[in-house]
DNA sequence: CCTAGGGCTTAGCACGTGCCAATCGATTGT
DNA sequence: ACAATCGATTGGCACGTGCTAAGCCCTAGG
């Protein structure tokens, strides 16, 4: 036996355009060309190689040609995995990129892994343009890479100013959804969030400017938590304590709400019928039946199209200063929403 | 000094080797050799071509580096991004395959994005190892990777013996599920689930052997639904349809058991009080105060580890004959469960 | 002064593919 | 019949890195 390491012996190797060549009676670079379905082959060569790869199982090894190319045609994506939005988002640009024939390169933050070091990772991947969802700011790969190529800042306001920034225009939205409330009847209106990156301060203020505008100053009431389900909880928890509940409780996202929503149920408070409760985000969790939140809507498709928009422009005129694009919120009206009660 | 000052140059290309050593003052090759950390060069040498690489911010180029070695030292991982269990399995793979010096290549399954679709990106990233949630047994690109390399096929039974299956024990996750209810007084315990995949159907029979072994044959109950939030809420419907309620209902999953409670609660059905439910993953949904959900833990860490000890025996020795490994099951206790109401 | 030897460093090939330029073979125009 | 043309095919270099073998310089020994 081979006391050596069999590792580096793979048990069968993968066949290469050498191979198919080989098989087909032909050279390399007509494989190539075939392969590409650049013009030039011959029918006949072009189904003789075909057939070759295809009896073979050929697959173009992606190393040798990125290295090839100067360009990789790869954009890279940091998410966090455990956010169903961000998930979302990185979905359809999988999607749409490869409709641009762009591929992406996935980063997925966890606690072991930092924005250093998936950005790190995404750089030695040699992607031409990142999108990030709430990057670290002094990452120094961030850094280096904010030089180097387009940068898409995903989610929060920034104050980067070479980065283009995508996100959901909360201001509007916020509007919107208080507007919806006041339609119907509501006054006292609570905020349940606040917490959370640059995003979670944002929006609570953005709530109180809203209800400033519409004459509801003396109405604010904020229980400060987070965007986790188990938020949403806690906060219903601080509301029932009190003497008075509100008529209606905006949820800072799905989550929130949903905790909101299970809470009061479990303790016996009818929503809408009690209090109306509101979500943001418009995620699968808003649709559920047993939840039916009325929601912001943060929409994926143009998040992603605003994100593929910025990187194009910016890889096809580097010059080209960053933008900030706020997306349009709009509003999803379920059955977690309803008139306010009459004697709050 | 040296009379180009390269601190300001335009960065518009990612730096390699060749600029590296340009300003180190040294050859190429000896770069390499400093990165690699061989044996060889002289402190003086390191130390310059270490900060020649700092201040460039030099990123190996993983496709040259990938192309050169004989090696790739990728593990292909195919999941679905909805699934919070295979999103979690997929995160810990990332990280506890850095530690064995291996990265992972992540292939999202979408709508639009199939079993074959992934697995053949995959194979072209040249990944040594795939581990894939569920996939399709019928993918031509699938069958191709089960004769070149290890495939640790991921949740379900599996009839393809080239493979090694990893999966949870749910015979005796049920069976102990079935025992903890039977113990707090149940015997009119449901089962909500059976549709999805080969999981689905398993998990049904299993349910119904548990019971049969323990004498409750005529107590089987089952609503036939699917794994999601929304399958739980329609079981929870059929369930309230009827004349009398099950004292307990076991959803197949935790988004299953979710819907159920939800559901309940929201009919002002008092969980556990009158019903007791019972979720299966024990995933962050089980936790959440307001499911709070007793529930089979499948152990994330568990199925990373079969799925790496797997992958390393089928690696170093490529004759090695595939294993089906049943992780086991625990159970997690919490609320949702108590003792059965008497006047059934 | 010459040679042997050892510590550092570099020359050169290879990996698999893309693409430009060169070559081949056959047909057409005059 | 000969050159020109054109379609089809191939030669050859490049991408950035890893690794083996060869080269350089300097000191010690004769």
């Amino acid at each position: 036996m081979d006391p050596h390491a069999p590792e580096d012996r793979p048990a069968t190797r993968m066949p290469t355009m050498r191979d198919v060549a080989q098989r087909a009676g032909v050279s390399r670079q007509l494989v190539s060309l075939v392969l590409r379905g650049g013009p030039g082959p011959s029918l006949e060569s072009r189904n003789r190689v075909l057939a070759a790869a295809a009896e073979l199982g050929f697959r173009p090894n992606a190393s040798a040609r990125l290295l090839r190319q100067s360009r990789t045609r790869l954009i890279g994506m940091m998410f966090t995995a455990l956010n169903s939005f961000e998930v979302r988002v990185a979905e359809r640009l999988l999607e749409r990129a490869a409709d641009i024939g762009f591929g992406v390169a996935l980063g997925p933050i966890t606690d072991r892994r930092t924005t250093e070091i998936v950005i790190r990772e995404l750089l030695e991947q040699r992607v031409e343009a990142l999108a990030c969802f709430n990057p670290d700011p002094g990452s120094p790969a961030l850094r280096q890479a904010l030089g180097l190529m387009p940068v898409v800042w995903l989610g929060e306001r920034s104050a980067e100013p070479r980065a283009d920034v995508v996100r959901t225009d909360d201001d509007a939205g916020l509007a919107i959804l208080v507007d919806h409330l006041v339609a119907l009847g509501h006054r006292d209106i609570a905020f349940a969030g606040g917490l959370g990156g640059t995003v979670g301060p944002d929006r609570a203020a953005t709530y109180r400017a809203a209800m400033t505008s519409r004459g509801l100053a003396d109405r604010i009431d904020q229980v400060l938590v987070g965007f986790g389900e188990e938020d949403g909880a806690t906060a219903a928890r601080v509301l029932m304590a009190r003497v008075r509940l509100p008529t209606a409780v905006i949820g800072c996202s799905d989550h929130c709400g949903a905790g909101l929503v299970a809470t009061f149920a479990r303790a016996g408070i009818s929503v809408p019928g009690t209090v109306s409760v509101t979500g943001y985000d418009d995620s699968d969790i808003a649709t559920l039946s047993y939840n039916d939140l009325t929601a912001i809507r943060q929409d994926v498709d143009l998040t992603v199209d605003a994100t593929l928009d910025g990187i194009q422009r910016r890889l096809s005129n580097p010059a080209s200063s960053p933008r900030e694009v706020a997306t349009q919120a709009t509003l999803s009206i379920r059955s977690s929403t309803a008139r306010a009660r009459t004697n709050a």
